[in-house]
DNA sequence: AAGTGGTCTAGACCACTCA
DNA sequence: GAGTGGTCTAGACCACTTA
């Protein structure tokens, strides 16, 4: 009595969007392109809204589409700023230097935004790797061409930095690294944990993040010549704004 | 006649959504435990099915619940693997070691699957870094307790590794980087660039993704002492099963 | 003013899980 | 067998964009 094993169709909704995606990753829809819209998917294939939408929404929540209110949905680009973690052994000292994705910060600056400078309780895993409870916080927004590309809070022992233009919004040329230079207190090791998730809606809302995009979370933790960790370093950047190149000896 | 600004009130949906987070992020629901379903959000709030639905989605697209089919919707685990790039600056070197997020592959053994090698033309990223359209390529499927976590396609220039074992299955002992050594062409230095983004379809399946979760692609290329590129790495990483770390000097 | 996406209701049938 | 999530229909009102 055993009906023939059926490979199983997939939904409709996913039917539309493996083709709208096909149409996206082959280069038929382009970047900016406009896709079809709810009214138009309803009458081609003869489906209500709600399926009409799922589709679409399949799209979007894979980052590669973008919902306009009152426009339409449209493909999404990605053209990536690059982000060079060990510069000192960069390739060009011994490759070509062919890089897979073109990145396109060529000189646009990044703006900083929002700047904050407190004195506060260290969170559970700055207390942790700082070593202390008492830290000073920094909280910045770096944008490029007017669009948010990454959240930053750095966390600093609050008895190491008290004082210094660390402390202060403007913290004078070099920046919080030549401050701790001046303490002595250099950062000479480095280490990175790298992650990525989707974001929280507060990110989401402070990087401007339509559906679909993840962020990558960098934590890096800055160590003296003699292995004291003097900054950890929170960044969380748009992912499809970032490519993060790292290079290194076997 | 302006009406006052009304601060816009988020959408139902959202709201239950907001709430059912927090109780996730501060812990009062943890690692496995059963969201209330459909039918209770329903009853509980007042509202039509799609609505709940709608809530729900948003937190199972954030990678925060995990929908069962017939038994309910559940709060989801981050219990992540820990991939070092730069293993030779290991931090144990010079500082305390302490790290943010815990890893815990203590000692479970990657099992490897789906071992396919072939001579292919290249695709269009492989042939500009590796200067060559004629490659073999190696792929694999990389699972840690019977979890898959990893599919990597590895490419080599064809006539470098043309009659070694790097076109056998089985590579013999110290895998392909051995062999590249029999061949004289050790890798010296490694690039990898980094990104994050949802996955594709074929790669949510090969990797049982649920909805939710991003992949990480790690692009590795490495080359010889004299610089010559001598495999193309990609890898896609479930996003939630793993932390990076790279360590480096100032 | 017309068209678009955003939100929401009130139903329906299905496949699956679990007691 | 009762309950769950997965898919789908057929409506509705809204805010917004575009012309």
């Amino acid at each position: 009595m055993s009906e023939s094993p059926v490979p199983h169709e997939p939904p409709i909704y996913r039917q539309i969007a493996d083709q709208l995606r096909d149409k996206i990753l082959s280069g038929e829809l382009r970047d900016g392109d406009r896709l079809p819209g709810e009214n138009s998917l309803m009458s081609e294939y003869g489906i209500a809204r709600a399926t009409a939408r799922q589709a679409l929404s399949v799209l979007i929540n894979e980052g590669l589409a973008v919902p306009k209110r009152g426009s339409g949905v449209y493909v999404r680009l990605f053209k990536p700023i690059r982000r060079h973690g060990s510069r000192r052994l960069s390739r060009e000292q011994w490759g070509q230097g062919r890089s897979i994705w073109e990145a396109d910060t060529r000189g646009r600056p990044f703006i900083v935004d929002r700047v904050e400078v407190a004195r506060e309780r260290a969170p559970r895993e700055a207390a942790v790797v700082l070593d202390t409870h008492d830290v000073w916080v920094r909280r910045r927004r770096y944008s490029v061409d007017d669009r948010p590309v990454q959240l930053a809070t750095s966390y600093f022992p609050a008895e190491l930095v008290e004082g210094s233009a660390i402390t202060l919004e403007d913290t004078g040329p070099g920046g919080v690294y030549a401050r701790l230079g001046d303490l002595g207190q250099a950062p000479a090791h480095f280490t990175e944990e790298v992650r990525a998730r989707m974001p929280r809606p507060r990110e989401a809302h402070d990087l401007s993040l339509p559906g679909g995009t993840p962020v990558i979370v960098v934590l890096r933790t800055a160590y003296t010549a003699r292995g004291i960790p003097v900054e950890l370093n929170e960044m969380i950047l748009d992912a499809a704004a970032y490519v993060l190149q790292y290079d290194f000896d076997a």
